[in-house]
DNA sequence: GTCAGTGCAAAGCTTTTGCAGCGCG
DNA sequence: CGCGCTGCAAAAGCTTTGCACTGAC
């Protein structure tokens, strides 16, 4: 459905077909929460789809500006990235222990962003929520 | 009050008095709003208190485990650091055209967050919300 | 006097860019 | 066959670390 549609639309924006960014899009479309670049380029060279890393960010710069893919910052200095917020909108906890990012929605809490966007003198076309803590395991 | 505070707590928890990290806790008691590191070690500089940017991350990070500061993340790599939340908790909106970062605060936001964290395997001790959107005058 | 604090420079990371070659359309 | 796509390697940031020296207590 999203691969789909990525793929569609990277074709429809004047580009053409490389095997590199398509093993980029078929991984993001296979995850459901954020990935950063390094995880990506992990991924794909354990699967046997070895990929550069510039391509990696390039596919992930032109997936970002065709707003198929949204960066993701949990506060531990790396990019993340994951498909852009459509069916499964959600945000983000992060166990500050063992670095493990887990999603998790809430739709009061969209509701209360929503608001508070209409309140300020920005056109908001985006927001992020991120939650910091101790996860179940790391408090153990 | 912060600043006080600031000074009060790294002398307690057995450290020594520097130039280079009492100018940065100065600095960040007279700001409302987030800075980076760069920007820190600019105002540093032009303000005629020279600091070594070696300095500034050692302080942040020190303030940082003293839960004094807390880091800050909008999405463009940088990382940001202001004084915790205390009296003056907010959040932030980014301008993506011109990259300005502006503080916001709402309760009902507030309350949905709280409401949203209980319900999670994890205890939240902190949390950040990130506006992203166009600024008026980036608009006109 | 001891040991934390500091500055400089070198190293480490993530991310970006230049360039030559490949291959889709 | 032209031009976008790739990969490699070099470069560019931001951040961290090693080290000798300074200075607080």
């Amino acid at each position: 459905m999203w691969r789909e549609r990525a793929h569609e639309q990277l074709r429809a924006s004047g580009r053409r077909a490389g095997a590199a960014r398509a093993a980029v899009v078929d991984l993001l479309a296979a995850e459901s929460c954020c990935l950063s670049a390094q995880e990506i380029h992990e991924r794909l060279k354990s699967s046997g789809t070895a990929v550069g890393v510039a391509s990696i960010y390039r596919a992930l710069d032109q997936l970002s500006t065709l707003e198929l893919v949204q960066r993701v910052d949990v506060g531990d200095g790396l990019a993340r990235y994951e498909r852009a917020r459509g069916d499964d909108h959600h945000h983000h906890v992060v166990c500050d222990d063992c670095g493990k990012v887990e999603p998790f929605a809430d739709e009061t809490l969209e509701q209360a962003i929503s608001r508070a966007s209409g309140q300020l003198g920005y056109v908001v076309d985006a927001h992020e929520v991120v939650l910091h803590g101790a996860c179940a395991d790391c408090r153990a």
